[in-house]
DNA sequence: CGGTGGGTTGAGGTATTTCAAGGCTCGTGG
DNA sequence: CCACGAGCCTTGAAATACCTCAACCCACCG
């Protein structure tokens, strides 16, 4: 269960034209594609934010970084996914492709250009800044104010909403990922991963009564399935 | 030093026309005000969002509540700064007067028939929507990944940024809420808001020497100033 | 003048981090 | 083909940052 997967998911439809431009057949934009492997910065924070994104294949995780190092990844960006998107001229996460990934990239410019006149991508693009508004709010809470795990807890089912794949969850990212993304240590967060894996599976096999039975212990699985 | 004040603060500018409205004489746009006592609510989460507001005195805070009653606060919003701005058809935060507080408000469907003929205000809408945006991924940066000392200085200068009234900061929210924005208790916050303040002194007073003068022994305070 | 609502401070408890070790998988090179 | 190291995950034990509980102070107010 929740394995994790470093080849390449699925594929999906999804095209970046879910801007809105189902009215226009999309005139000007250029549609460019661009593949990254595993650990490539896609762009970095502070970097002028030329292009807007989309992923086709793989996934992306944006993040800030503190001067010693500490990271703290905003978001992880699934398959379908834009990111990247930014009102002001600069960048202000760093974006890293998770595994080998391929993303649909557009010049901003032509984007605002067609927000111009279509007061449609124009609702858009602010559609779409609103919804990442709305999950950086609900993870300042979830960071804010829940326990580890609740967080974890959190994490899968978010994942579980967003890449049903087919019966099991892949996670493209490694611990350490879901760890900064949920504000959290690597141990922590591995730690708790499995404790609601086991818990899972038991509700999985039948539900056991309170007073666990004695012949599943939790601690003691020499079955490595 | 940062005392906490519990009557008005003092007259500002700032019109609800930073909209961007320079352009028209706003037409059909009305300009309603109401005002709050301490503690009173403003709008609800899960309600409808029928007006955007903006502070004309006073200071609010809007926070999200988990069913057991932890609370995190996403934003403080001072004199002059709008606030309830949303996409969807709800607010996404409960909005509370901090202190005696007065809004302006319009309705938001007057605002967004504007924001459909005139391109000026809809970019505006959207800057309004990214400035929340950015401050919210800044903040997830200081939930999840700073400690609490770094929280509350980084919530100091946040706060002397933004009100500076003249030489001393007065901050209109009390202990409770700078904890539940900074997802600390607050026991924690008051212990380290004092920490820096005594800090904060001895620069003022004269920078002392690394090795610390013997006289003034930080933990043995005698004198209350 | 007692009560209430902040604010501060101390002492003890605990959730989470830190430090450390070991196991598994996979790719590389002998 | 197998040894080897690198990367990732897991697990345990000890340390600690922060929380919880509790007391006290002070200003304000009916």
């Amino acid at each position: 269960m929740f394995a994790r997967i470093t080849n390449d998911p699925p594929s999906h439809p999804g095209v970046l034209c879910e801007f809105g431009m189902a009215s226009v057949p999309n005139p000007q934009i250029t549609l460019n594609e661009y593949t990254y492997k595993k650990g490539m910065e896609i762009f970095g924070e502070k970097e002028p934010a030329d292009y807007v994104y989309q992923v086709k294949t793989g996934a992306v995780r944006s993040y800030k970084l503190l001067s010693d190092g500490r990271r703290q990844i905003g978001a992880f960006h699934l398959v379908g996914d834009i990111f990247g998107l930014e009102n002001g001229s600069e960048h202000r996460f760093t974006a890293e492709a998770i595994v080998h990934t391929t993303v649909r990239l557009v010049k901003r410019r032509s984007l605002e250009l067609v927000a111009q006149s279509d007061a449609m991508v124009a609702r858009n693009l602010l559609s779409m800044t609103t919804s990442n508004l709305q999950h950086a709010e609900d993870h300042m809470l979830l960071l804010g104010r829940k326990t580890s795990l609740e967080r974890v807890a959190a994490f899968l089912l978010e994942m579980d909403k967003r890449l049903t794949a087919a019966g099991v969850m892949a996670l493209p990212m490694c611990r350490r990922d879901i760890a900064d993304y949920l504000g959290l240590t690597l141990e922590t967060a591995a730690r708790l991963a499995v404790a609601l894996q086991v818990s899972l599976d038991w509700l999985a096999f039948g539900m056991p009564r309170f007073p666990l039975p004695p012949s599943t212990d939790p601690t003691a699985r020499k079955d490595p399935r």
